[in-house]
DNA sequence: ACATTAAGTGATT
DNA sequence: AATCACTTAATGT
């Protein structure tokens, strides 16, 4: 068995047929990315669709001034059905991907995946369960966009990153925080200031590191 | 030693 | 919660 179909099957086994897996692994490219590598920006035109075998994607917005606001991670077994659905119209990007950590990413040609909902049940389902799950990590975004407080919404955020990265130990600056809340830098230290003195998180120099309980 | 970048802080809106 | 206008600290060359 080559490496790939090793890493295909130990993700999808459980929802995938084996032929189904055997065609992804014929006709995927896979891709090993590094953290912060740019996957696909706003605007761009593709005809590859990602299925993330390892790591985590950053997915984010942007305003007309550059301003971004990160939505939410694409992690193991997730793929990007904003991109799916835009991909079929051949659209243009509406998010932005930016590697969150050194990735594993097996690209799938589109004309593939219009004829896999045909051929395959199992990878129909997936998409359709794939849409739901996104639709759940919008509202949430929505929610906490809306409901939570500066504070609130950064402490939710370094809990996040922590699960993604798989460590308590962020190596990010106070700025690069502030992007992707989309507020200032001065904001972001006062407030993680504010987590420390709770006993949250202890501070350093490009590095956080959270308590998790 | 100097320049650059990250982080801390009071005052103001 | 944002902005200004600094200061201080850490790091790179």
């Amino acid at each position: 068995m080559t490496m790939l179909k090793e890493k295909v099957t130990s993700n999808f086994s459980h929802i995938f047929e084996d032929d189904l897996i055997n065609e992804i692994v014929n006709v995927g490219i896979l891709k090993k990315v590094k953290e912060n590598d740019l996957l696909l920006d706003i605007g761009q035109k593709f005809d590859m669709i990602p299925l993330v075998l390892s790591g985590a994607i950053k997915i984010s917005r942007e305003d007309e001034n550059g301003d971004e606001l990160s939505l939410y991670f694409l992690e193991q077994g997730d793929t990007c059905n904003i991109t799916f659905g835009s991909g079929l119209n051949c659209e243009q990007s509406k998010v932005r991907g930016i590697a969150e950590r050194d990735s594993e990413i097996l690209f799938i040609p589109l004309e593939k995946l219009e004829e896999w909902l045909i051929t395959f049940k199992s990878w129909r389902s997936f998409v359709i369960n794939s849409y739901n799950i996104r639709l759940s990590e919008m509202l949430e975004a929505i929610d906490t966009l809306a409901f939570m407080k500066m504070d609130q919404r950064l402490y939710k955020h370094l809990k996040d990153k922590v699960k993604v990265m798989n460590s308590v130990i962020l190596n990010t600056t106070h700025e690069q925080i502030a992007q992707d809340l989309n507020t200032s830098r001065v904001v972001i230290s006062r407030l993680l200031k504010q987590l420390e003195n709770e006993k949250k998180i202890k501070l350093f120099r490009n590095k956080i590191e959270v308590f998790y309980s």
